[in-house]
RNA sequence: GGGCAGUUGGCGGAGUGGUCAAUCGCAACAGACUGUAAAUCUGUCGGGCAACGCCCUACGGAGGUUCGAAUCCUUCACUGCCCA
């Protein structure tokens, strides 16, 4: 009895749907009383090889799993990474090679086991079961599921009275990741909002594999740093768990304080009364240096924290500038000047000379701290000397003329 | 198999022979403002050129008509709809 509703509340909190709560507590029980964990499973798609902090809201879901002694399987969709999951895109997604998918899988590993605990957690791969599977298989498959419901989907069925292209492919899509479901007899599935069609699907299909269905527990869509869209690799409003600390540190930061509380929300077990009573940007510090902290280590996300406030608070050149950038004499014009344009875009921080030029005149160079605005400007550089070279906002380089 | 419609810059989406490197919106970038931001305002937003002008590349691909094409024609590719 506590038992089961000290689990469920760890369960429960922040999930946005059961389905159904009911099935969830007759398994759970079940489970205490036969001493035997259930399977919860959650599916990643290694479309792009970092994982993000979007992600990390299922991840965590899984690890309170883990915690309470159940048994995590974390899939990796190899072979349906091959497919492209229509879900929430308003075009055919591009599918990945075979060589694409295992080299983004292979990262994934790395990176969920800094929340995971490695011997505890399941890795599979869904090409497992699906790749020796016959064209045969694939179509008996294909019988289990109906066009009309696959085209209640809402993006099918957008895409559709859009007139936009739906392949016969991107059907395959749910039917593969519920039948992961059967192939690993989960118990739990997680997912995303957004996913709940595919999950369901898994219940369908498990029915009729003859299993017991999946219960499953959808979860919120964490926002990217734009605080509208999803967190997501390919908006590339998203924050890696593999961004380097300066870079995570600086992109937390730069979320608007109405996400800085989602996140708080969804990232964290803080509560949330004692985040508001903190001075924002108090708080949005506190919320960087804990996540740099948690991916990084403490001492990475101190440092971290330094170097933002002395690059944006105090507007200081930082200890390790964005580029360092050694010139040449041959880089030199005649009279051993450079154009500060010329300079700008050899430090590879702006993709081209026009822009460069573009950034100067709008005032976004300063050059030892004096601001340069003539794009047809020229330095003269002194050899041995270092020069502090502020690009925009956020961009720093160092240049040197060798001797 | 046949008919019709469409393919424009990162995205959406104007433009139907010259004044189009292409209206506009979003995104992005810079400046101002701030508490880092966000919001707001201003500006920029294909590339190159010691440059208020010039050159190159670009409107699905390839040819063609024309003094001149994103705009017309032919053809190929892709997509959607309708008929079979």
């Amino acid at each position: 009895m506590s038992e089961l509703i000290r689990q469920l509340d760890l369960i429960l909190r922040g999930v946005v749907e059961v389905i159904h709560q009911a099935e969830l507590e007759s398994k759970l029980n079940r489970a205490i009383k036969e001493g035997k964990p259930l399977r919860v499973k959650a599916g990643f798609d290694p479309t792009a090889p970092d994982l993000h902090l979007g992600h990390t809201v299922l991840i965590h879901k899984l690890k309170h799993f883990q915690d309470l002694g159940h048994q995590v399987i974390f899939l990796i969709g190899d072979f349906t990474g091959m497919i492209g999951d229509p879900t929430g895109v308003s075009e055919t997604r591009k599918a990945l090679t075979k060589e694409q998918v295992q080299e983004n899988a292979k990262t994934y590993q790395r990176q969920i086991f800094k929340i995971l605990h490695p011997e505890k957690t399941i890795i599979e791969f869904n090409s497992r079961w699906m790749g020796p599977m016959s064209a045969e298989g694939l179509i008996h498959l294909a019988a289990h599921y109906r066009v009309a419901r696959m085209m209640e989907r809402d993006d099918f069925d957008k895409r559709y009275r859009e007139r936009k292209p739906i392949s016969v492919h991107e059907f395959l899509y749910p039917l593969v990741q519920g039948y992961d479901s059967v192939a690993l007899s989960a118990d739990v599935e997680l997912g995303g909002t957004d996913q709940k069609f595919n999950l369901l699907v898994g219940r369908e299909l498990q029915r009729d594999f003859g299993q017991e269905p999946q219960v499953v527990l959808t979860m919120p869509l964490l926002e990217g740093t734009d605080g509208v869209k999803k967190m997501s690799k390919s908006v590339g409003n998203y924050i890696a768990l593999e961004d380097p600390a300066g870079d995570m540190f600086g992109k937390v930061m730069s979320i608007s304080d109405t996400l800085m509380l989602r996140y708080y929300e969804l990232l964290t077990t803080e509560h949330l009364d004692r985040v508001k009573d903190l001075h924002p940007m108090e708080a949005k510090q506190a919320l960087a240096h804990l996540l740099v902290a948690r991916y990084h280590g403490e001492e990475a996300a101190k440092a971290a924290r330094a170097g933002f406030q002395q690059k944006f608070s105090e507007r200081e050149f930082p200890a390790e500038p964005d580029a360092r950038l050694m010139l040449n004499a041959s880089d030199l014009r005649e009279g051993g000047v450079i154009g500060l344009a010329d300079l700008v875009a050899k430090t590879g921080l702006v993709p081209s000379k026009s822009e460069a030029r573009r950034l100067i005149i709008q005032g976004g160079l300063e050059v030892d701290e004096q601001k340069q605005t003539n794009a047809n400007g020229v330095l003269s550089l002194v050899v041995g000397r270092a020069y502090r070279l502020k690009i925009g906002r956020r961009k720093f380089a160092l240049v040197e003329l060798k001797p």
